[in-house]
DNA sequence: TTGAAAGCGCTAACAA
DNA sequence: TTGTTAGCGCTTTCAA
């Protein structure tokens, strides 16, 4: 078990790991590194006795492949990298987790970063992903244009943006139609009454922000014959509970009062709620609340939250396929696959009135 | 920004990116690679014209460092593994966006892998960073012993148990205290006049399950004088959604009824909550539930859920700090940090009557 | 079936 | 101030 250097004196302080390498292999199953590799890469070809006594001499010393030299050598980094918005939202985390499951059986292992819409943040993580060699990335950009983006693309790093439609001569893409999004819970407002909304919605640099604002609007202006209905937009600085906390005051000092809040997601909604409460301000007799991305808790919330269903598991192993076949085939070719998003109406949205 | 190989008859298919070195950036600044590496590593040894040369060679050619070659000649990989139970929990992507804090400030990337209870994956997250050669590893380790970290152990690759009590002179941990925190909830239950509780309890191969539940032997036999209390516990097969939802048929069929359910955490307790809903089960009336993590919606749920309150932000900085000390103090001693747990009491489990 | 040796891209002596 | 070169650990011809 212990690690063992031949030569006259043992000079290794035991307290210290020396690396292990395949020389060190070789020596103690007196064979050559090539043979160490062979028994490696590719055992059939080594005689059973010999390769037996190498890989006994794998468990002894504890050697473990140093992916480092591999790679150097030609071989594959078996990584790939996974740059989202923010963490703490399970929106990407259930994304995270589809790119996962589907990624980890083909033997990657996969570097996170979270950018929190910080360009500088998203610069960095592509670039040390970049010098790590990752065999491709998948992101959801911060900025509109994909400048940002463009050392991925001369490079030939494959790419697949998350949540993020792309033109085919530029990367892959997964997405749920955003400005639909919108413009169900919009409409959905507008149908049950509501002609006084707050839009509640983040920086209109994040995309997302800037296609459900336009589902918004295509939505007034469906209704705007048969009646009339006034949006007014708020904007705040990120898409988190805080933000939409924060919010309230602002929502409350509006007037003439609104009727329906609609948010630009959940987390937002969901500091909405909260600071309603906290006012005093019932919902939605007061105040209807309609949210995004109905995450999991949504339809536990008091009272439960109407939302915009995204199907963020299924977006991440879309993307993840997407990515192999960018690696692996060399007939690829950039495609987006898009999935369509669905309005769970719930008690929030719900006037009794 | 194009790709230049200089040679008689330039050979690059344009539409594939040929991978530049630092020999290619030597080629075009006229110097030799020697000095290019210089130019990146200590740029105050080389004269300002060559620098700026050289710069602009590397602007031009689009060079990024390779990693593993700066790495293999002895660097460091600038890479920290996490490996996490479950990303879908927002208290362990909490930790996350913590450690990730804390370390991405210090040049690191982060592999993140959720090993969802499962000892094979967590053994391939670990065998996998290691030959990435990792220089750290944070993890909450799946298995109640910590055989599978043995091989970090002696590999000497610095190691923090995350939310996972470990000895001086095995690693550095942070910790919850979780018998303390089952015990709070359990005694709150007592003492709000519950004597028949049902226990939704993990599977005691995770500790903190284990914990948990000594914790709340420990509040029964505090009161076990003053008054007759029983807890029954049932276990379901891991501590997700789902399973909670799915015991309620089980927590419903129990006679004598209990007249609450505490849950070994939220998303569980949340479960436990819909199922219930689901069935016209009112809380608290009918039956109380509490919950453990205090994840950010439980106080809007309906009704708001009491909970434990883990500082699982705090937790991963503190681990990121453990780590970088092990990493660059030559004097590092092991040490575990350890956060009390918090009892947020709210409407779940507030008997009205 | 095995061994010897070149070379992947980079850094750090050392020499010039 | 810059260039030359050995070598990090590994894989892979090529020879034996």
């Amino acid at each position: 078990m212990s690690p063992k250097r031949s030569g006259p004196t043992p000079k290794v302080d035991p307290k210290t790991w020396v690396p292990v390498t395949i020389r060190d292999v070789a020596k103690v199953a007196h064979v050559s590194t090539g043979t160490v590799s062979n028994v490696l890469n590719r055992p059939d070809i080594v005689a059973e006795s010999t390769r037996q006594r190498v890989l006994d001499a794998v468990e002894s010393t504890g050697f473990i492949r140093n992916t480092q030299a591999y790679q150097l050598r030609g071989g594959r980094s078996h990584t790939v990298g996974v740059v989202v918005l923010d963490v703490s939202n399970p929106f990407f985390t259930e994304m995270f987790r589809g790119a996962e499951s589907r990624l980890q059986s083909e033997g990657y292992v996969l570097m996170l970063g979270s950018t929190d819409d910080s360009i500088e943040r998203e610069a960095n993580f592509v670039r040390a992903m970049e010098e790590h060699r990752v065999e491709g990335v998948l992101i959801t950009p911060v900025a509109a244009d994909l400048v940002s983006l463009s050392g991925l693309k001369t490079r030939g790093v494959p790419t697949v943006l998350l949540d993020r439609k792309a033109t085919a001569d530029e990367f892959c893409s997964v997405t749920v139609d955003d400005v639909r999004g919108g413009e169900l819970a919009a409409r959905h407002l507008f149908e049950t009454g509501h002609a006084e909304v707050v839009f509640v919605n983040g920086p209109t640099t994040i995309r997302q922000c800037r296609d459900r604002r336009q589902g918004v609007r295509k939505a007034v202006r469906a209704v705007a014959k048969a009646k009339k209905v006034e949006v007014t937009e708020l904007s705040v600085g990120a898409l988190t509970v805080r933000n939409g906390e924060e919010a309230v005051d602002r929502i409350l000092a509006m007037s003439p009062r609104p009727t329906a809040v609609m948010c630009a997601n959940d987390l937002l909604a969901l500091g909405v709620l909260r600071g309603l409460a906290a006012h005093g301000v019932r919902v939605p007799d007061d105040l209807a609340v309609v949210g995004y991305d109905d995450l999991i808790f949504g339809s536990m919330l008091s009272p439960a939250l109407t939302s915009v269903r995204q199907p963020a598991l299924e977006l991440g192993v879309a993307a993840a396929e997407l990515l192999l076949d960018e690696v692996r085939n060399p007939d690829h070719r950039h495609r987006e696959v898009r999935f369509e998003p669905e309005l769970m109406v719930r008690a929030s949205s719900f006037k009794s009135s």
